[in-house]
RNA sequence: GUCUCCGUAGCUCAGCCGGAUAGAGCACCAGAUUCCUAAUCUGGGGGCCGUGGGUUCGAAUCCCGCCGGGGACACCA
């Protein structure tokens, strides 16, 4: 009886026999039946390397009692080859024990896939993944930080899961804080002229006062200095240059901000490794009619109405009045209260451009849309949701990943952060502190919607208690050995029969199951799992060294023993691509050595 | 008041579309420690999974109530 050829993901491949062998046994059970069948490694390792719950869960559709399925199935499963024993367990369970050559062929599917180990066979369906998405108003901080890692880190497990994804940014230049943006951006510029205005007396002159102070609007003023002299300022005056009609130049220095702000922004993101596919700007969108072709098919649905909204229980605003509005009937699909499209001066709502932006997804033919956003939009998924399953007839998906505040502690002290310029933690200053991949894998040690604490001092300590450097360390020693071999090629091809000690077959087990994380983390929309695995990977090759500290015997170089030495090497050349495969995912750098 | 997320070891957190005796790291205790890369290793103690009900053969996981905490609550974005 010789073993089947190693498949790429040894636990689809024991569900796949596991059905086959309950279709035999009960050919007259339909196949929904089988759905929930479930192959998983059991919490109890001395239970086997797999158990299955298919009796438990097809026992009442075949009207037989779980423990006596149980027996049935380990019976078949017990002559397959790759099965050495599979026993019937507790109240249905089957419990497998695999053919130790099954498992270490594994070593050889992984060495031939390299880091693409892990890639999910293409699935039907377009995912649209948006993230970031920051206003366009400034450098980006640590808040946004989060949601952008997240994001990137989402968008390529989802890739890696199978799916083909769209990775977009919307750029938020549409609203009043845009308006707001080019009045403080036209201050730098007639600061750039000379005008002897003060700042607060400007402030004073403008419609809701001056923002945004930051002097990182200081090279758009002498930008539009330079390129438009003094022709957008009102000459003359007491101060020399001063405020102009807007109509003369408001236009022009809002599309000259906007375009730098955004510059600055993909700066920022390349600087975190943070890529896009596409940039959509609301307001073009808006420009385009979007809006209304929006509105019109809701209408048409029936889901347009003028009314008046009750005021939020147990917290009125100071200001509320009843007022009549143009609504959405969002309660129809899930949410709490209908909600207003048009404001009650009848221009659109921020909710109104965004169901446009949605709109316009469909329309490209996405099949599921993913939002990052920050916990402070909790409350805006609803409505979101409901316009989305509105406008596609419910075909398409939306879900939310909300990411939550992070902290960012110095010498055990908060780092304090705050709007005004200069006082708060730029994205830059956070690299530049402790470098593009501590950043990125700490953002993802967490689940997204836990708030979180980054301890600026952790990140780069090089201890067992920092994560990064515990994996890291773990791919680092992994090259170091293969260098020291004399870096062997073809390792694929290696005979394996000398990895027999059970930490060795516990890693390779531990990377036979990359493939199952990698799917069941994209469905569940939680790259913070790729972390959680790597870090339990690190361990169980660090585990594996150390015994080799103790015992030579398991030292993955054998003097004298060559054919023992290459099916080491092979194991430790597929943890390291295991660890590449899934730093690949977080978008962060593997190192040679640790320096 | 409504919605939403959360409550698991002393601490920081995994596990949650139900599954067998609930895990990891840190901290604590006891040992080891001239090692392919040093930035340690091995073992141990430690839990009414906030609480009270319900569903189920089976609940940390699902449902309802309560307690405690974060966030959001017409027209802002």
């Amino acid at each position: 009886m010789s073993l089947p050829p190693a498949p790429a993901d040894i636990f689809a491949h024991l569900r796949a026999r596991i059905v086959e062998a309950l279709r035999a046994l009960l050919p007259e059970v339909p196949e929904e039946a089988f759905a929930r069948v479930t192959v998983e490694p059991p919490r109890e390792a001395a239970h086997g390397d797999m158990a299955t719950n298919a009796a438990l869960v097809v026992g009442k559709a075949a009207k037989q009692a779980p423990p006596k399925l149980a027996a049935a199935l380990a019976e078949k499963l017990t002559a397959l080859p790759e099965v050495t024993e599979a026993s019937p367990a507790g109240p249905g369970f089957v419990n497998i024990r695999l053919d130790e050559g099954f498992i270490r062929a594994q070593l050889g599917v992984i060495l031939a896939a390299g880091e693409t180990y892990g890639q999910g066979a293409p699935r039907p369906g377009r995912i649209n993944v948006e993230y970031v998405s920051a206003n366009p108003t400034g450098p980006m901080h640590v808040g946004h930080c989060r949601g952008a890692v997240v994001g990137d880190a989402l968008a390529a497990l989802l890739a890696k899961a199978g799916h083909e994804v769209c990775r977009e940014y919307y750029i938020n230049d549409a609203g009043a804080q845009v308006q707001a943006l080019a009045y403080a951006a036209y201050w730098r510029y007639l600061q750039a002229l000379g005008t002897t205005l003060t700042e607060d007396e400007y402030a004073q002159l403008i419609p809701g006062g001056l923002q945004y102070r930051g002097d990182y609007l200081v090279p758009v003023g002498e930008a539009l200095a330079r390129h438009h002299g003094d022709a957008l300022a009102e000459t003359g005056t007491a101060h020399g240059p001063g405020l102009a009609g807007p109509d003369r130049w408001f236009a022009t220095v809002r599309e000259t901000t906007v375009a730098m702000m955004m510059d600055m922004i993909r700066d920022d993101l390349a600087a975190l490794g943070v890529q896009h596919d596409i940039f959509i700007s609301e307001a073009a969108m808006v420009a385009e009619g979007k809006l209304d072709a929006a509105e019109a098919q809701l209408n048409a649905q029936g889901l347009i109405y003028r009314g008046v909204l009750e005021p939020p229980k147990g917290k009125t605003p100071d200001d509320w009045e009843p007022r009549e509005q143009t609504l959405f009937r969002a309660t129809q699909f899930g949410d709490e209260v209908d909600r207003a499209l048009r404001k009650s001066d009848g221009s659109g709502t921020y909710f109104a451009n965004d169901i446009a932006n949605h709109l316009g997804k469909i329309e490209r033919g996405f099949d599921a849309l993913v939002h990052v956003w920050g916990a402070d939009h909790g409350g805006y998924v609803k409505r979101m949701q409901a316009a989305v399953a509105a406008l596609s007839d419910r075909r398409v998906s939306l879900d939310v990943v909300l990411a939550q505040i992070v902290h960012v502690v110095k010498d055990g002290a908060p780092v304090r952060m705050s709007k005004r310029a200069g006082t708060y933690v730029t994205l830059r200053d956070l690299i530049d502190e402790v470098g593009r991949d501590a950043v990125r894998f700490t953002m993802l040690t967490r689940k997204a919607d836990a708030q979180m604490e980054f301890d600026l001092d952790l990140v780069v300590q090089q201890s067992r208690d920092n994560p990064v450097f515990y994996v890291q360390y773990a791919h680092a020693r992994c090259r170091s050995v293969l260098r020291a071999a004399g870096e062997p090629a073809d390792l694929a091809a290696a005979p394996l029969d000398a990895l027999t000690d059970p930490a060795e077959l516990a890693l390779i087990r531990r990377m036979a199951g990359w493939p199952r994380v990698v799917e069941a983390a994209a469905a569940a929309r939680e790259p913070h799992r790729v972390a959680f695995f790597l870090n339990d990977l690190a361990g169980d090759f660090h585990l594996l060294w150390n015994k080799g500290r103790e015992d030579s015997s398991l030292r993955f170089i054998q003097e004298g023993d060559p054919e023992g030495t290459r099916a080491r090497l092979a194991l430790v050349a597929a943890t390291a691509a295991v660890i590449r495969s899934g730093l690949g995912v977080m978008g962060v750098a593997p190192v040679e050595e640790m320096r």
